[in-house]
DNA sequence: CTGAAAGCGCTAACAG
DNA sequence: CTGTTAGCGCTTTCAG
């Protein structure tokens, strides 16, 4: 019946004929035991009654809740999923409901769901993607975070060695390093990389690995284009990059784009300009996104162990807390696949 | 410090030297109103403080929270995470929090999600992708649900019509019957759909629609393959399609995969067993997943609006409650690419 | 407009 | 083992 309240423990208590604290020790495992026939009794008149108990009322009196916060920048793409999803599994692993937020990029957001998330006393935080350069905004979340560290949560950051707290930290200099020097030994010579704004530290790594892997096996740098960090972005750089070889004849054997959604805007592009990418030209990724493993031509990439990290992140979170900071580091893999065959 | 109890209301309270009430109604905006001077003095003391308010506490008081709940099957599956995208979007426009539960397709796992989204006293659930025909878990998520919704819960659905709540009810038979329309009219005569399993009501509903126009435009039944709703499923499916077809001369010059993943799935059977899709043999899926749009060759499929379901299904269960329930339907529409091209 | 006081539902000492 | 009794932090009548 809609109109009835909710039964709450009292209730549960007096249908049972025990005492509130009786009923309370009976229906979650406390450290005290109760006799089994109370204990039957009570539950039996909780079930009667539809009893749930309210998590609120629980947090207040315990002093925590079962709540982890996670911002990530963009739940739809897949390198967010992902990693949500790991961190999800482990979250029901332990009990503990997940709560999504999805930034957008925005600082101001970012700064409104750190704080709601303070408000809701989460017992953790997981940091996703927001690892940006902006030094503002990067201090005044470090404020943020430092407040609710002092009140008793946890945080953990996925790749973003700049804030003060345990990271799972994303090998990119490596990848994109081991990866450029794959590709020299495949045969490529010319290299250019596509890469985001420069402010954007996974992207700035990846370049300065793919570089510096680059230049120490062949002697010389790749060239550069910046776009955005997305499909589109890489379309884009891709077809001025196109554009400038042909002006200045400055042609490239070899393109890296920084992110796998990279490269696929850059293989459209390729597409569209009638370059056979493989044969003609190679192209790489990052990341390795499942539903991509599977797109003609196969797309030479990084791989990362995205649900893994989801997972280690959480862990991280929920383990013993330590005075100084934690790193676990994560290393991708090099995935070769048809778009950059070996040389002839 | 890391000593310091997190400062309360009446901490604030008394500092400004005011009583708690007044703190109360200067910090959030209640219906009455404080004194310009003394509002001043609460904000003052509560950021002197650093005062954060307990989201538990005031749920407790107020008799309700800012969480909504979001179901999903598999929160790293491109076509949940689209969803989850817009209907976190549209939760922070609302101020609401989503809590991410990701069952993992286990019934058992759901039933506890939506026990714990009970006790946190969500405001609201949004339930995508469970829709399994098992009756007995259905019915016990629908008593589950009848409960919540005594208790002055709100509950949306996705696609899921058993269920006796509001629902955004996608197009599934009318899409795919639509797809088959387009397909015969492209040219090609023999069928045959790959399905997940026949307890998957999507993956039956879009097989029904396929059937039925492909039937009323060519008086010939589509052939079928079930496996799993996967992209393993789909090569799985393929494979044994073209086995068969190979064995008995039944050979077809169209297949149509229940989803974007199976028909990737598809595409690399088709691959591995030397069919050049397109030219040789048409093949289709349905849902338009963003991150394949540019896959090689480009999918046929049916486009779903899928962020602005996750947004919908929002409204609809933060809408004015009605006694009736409530249906929004969504269309798809066909996209034609060249993994289908007009046979000659 | 402001303050006092009564809960919201539950847990955790503290006594029996 | 069980019951009594304070709170947890905030909102909200109900009086001033």
């Amino acid at each position: 019946m809609a109109g009835e309240r909710a039964a709450t423990l009292s209730d549960v208590a007096r249908e049972a004929g025990v005492s509130l604290a009786t009923a309370s020790r009976a229906l979650n495992g406390s450290d005290r035991v109760v006799r089994p026939e109370l204990q039957e009794r009570v539950l039996a008149a909780a079930s009667k009654l539809g009893y749930t108990p309210n998590a609120n009322a629980q947090a207040m009196a315990r002093g925590s809740t079962e709540t982890v916060g996670l911002l990530v920048k963009d739940i739809s793409d897949p390198y967010f999923s992902t990693i949500a999803g790991g961190l999800a599994d482990e979250a029901e692993k332990h009990g503990l409901l997940v709560m999504l937020c999805n930034t957008g990029g925005q600082p101001e957001r970012e700064q409104k769901f750190l704080a709601a998330l303070r408000r809701q006393r989460s017992r953790a935080i997981v940091l996703a993607g927001s690892d940006t350069a902006d030094v503002r905004h990067t201090s005044e979340v470090a404020d943020l975070l430092t407040s609710y560290l002092d009140g008793g949560g946890r945080v953990a950051a996925i790749s973003q060695p700049r804030l003060p707290v345990d990271t799972v930290v994303i090998d990119n200099h490596g990848g994109a390093k081991a990866l450029a020097e794959q590709l020299v030994g495949l045969g490529y010579r010319r290299a250019a990389v596509l890469t985001g704004p420069e402010d954007l530290l996974v992207s700035a790594e990846r370049h300065a690995g793919f570089a510096e892997g680059w230049l120490e096996t062949t002697g010389s740098e790749p060239a550069c284009v910046s776009d955005e960090f997305s499909w589109d972005g890489g379309r884009r750089a891709m077809t001025r990059l196109l554009e400038n070889g042909r002006n200045n004849g400055a042609e490239v054997d070899c393109v890296f784009a920084v992110n796998d959604l990279m490269a696929l805007g850059a293989l459209a592009a390729c597409r569209q300009a009638g370059i056979e990418v493989g044969p003609e030209l190679a192209v790489a990724g990052f990341d390795d996104i499942a539903t991509l493993r599977d797109v003609t031509p196969g797309l030479t990439t990084v791989r990362l162990p995205l649900a893994d990290i989801g997972r280690l992140a959480l862990e991280l979170v929920l383990g013993k807390p330590s005075a100084e900071l934690r790193k676990r580091s994560v290393h991708g893999e090099v995935v070769l696949r048809e778009s950059t065959p070996p040389r002839s």
